[in-house]
DNA sequence: GTACATAAAGTCAAAGAAAGTCAAAGTCAA
DNA sequence: TTGACTTTGACTTTCTTTGACTTTATGTAC
């Protein structure tokens, strides 16, 4: 196998923990055994966006490059959830599959906050415990539709 | 860590307890370990007005720098939306609310979006008038404090 | 009040630490 | 044998760290 199969198939695994890895060129390209612009090569030809993944650095002391895998269809995602969602969700459950999408950068940061906002019991004590749980699964369908 | 990144930590935590702190360059440097002219080079990178802050000084005995925290315009019109929701809000009152926003430039067209799903009534059908606009001004404001 | 000393903070450019780019050379399978 | 993919290293760009020098404010002696 040729060093940046290696090289990629090392992140790959860096990746299985949670999706998302750090490295400093420089170090991590010493431990490969490679040059440090072969990084780059590898990431640029196997960790693109069309391929599912996003790439940030920064250069400068404490410098870093950091992979994150994101997922390949956002509206397939999306209908997932929404059709894993029956009549009825509870607070729990709606904040873990926002969590969910958040983390695996189908929806953004601000589109979690809302969700979250919108479907917390904060907004929804003043019904009964049935009732409350329905309309939450309405709100949280609503709103993945509208983000489709 | 670099030492940059742990000055603007350290400068933020200050600014929890009241978005305003100030600090002697000099001393504050001993403590964070590095040379004075270093925190110059902070704020300048990563306090900025366009960044939200405000920078103050004054030299010569009894010098300080003071850093403030300033409600961009867009926290401030955000609140002020919420402010003006009572306890209730109907369906158009709520539209008329997230155009505004939108058209302002408060918030973007995908928060807009979920504003609108989160609070249409095809959400809140299955409640009574009255009830609906109780739950939907909770969740409009929520949702624009989640926003803030 | 001047003049000088002291105590801050500000500026700037050089050195250092990473990461990025690119083109030339090498490899390998069809 | 040719074209796509890899490997390499020189050079560039960006961000950080440092320290010498400057400017501004305050305090003190006369």
């Amino acid at each position: 196998m040729n060093m940046s199969n290696s090289i990629a198939q090392m992140i790959l695994k860096m990746l299985d923990q949670d999706g998302s890895t750090e490295i400093q060129r420089n170090e991590f390209a010493q431990e490969m055994g490679c040059v440090p612009s072969q990084i780059n090569y590898v990431l640029s030809s196997r960790f693109t966006p069309e391929q599912g993944y996003i790439v940030e650095s920064r250069r400068g002391g404490g410098g870093y490059i950091r992979i994150r895998r994101v997922s390949l269809d956002r509206g397939t995602m999306l209908m997932h959830t929404v059709n894993s969602v029956g009549q009825s969700l509870d607070e729990q459950t709606c904040r873990a599959h926002i969590t969910n999408l958040a983390y695996s950068g189908v929806i953004d940061e601000s589109a979690a906050k809302l969700l979250l906002a919108a479907t917390s019991d904060v907004c929804l004590r003043a019904m009964e415990k049935a009732q409350r749980d329905g309309i939450r699964a309405n709100i949280f369908k609503q709103m993945l539709l509208a983000l489709h």
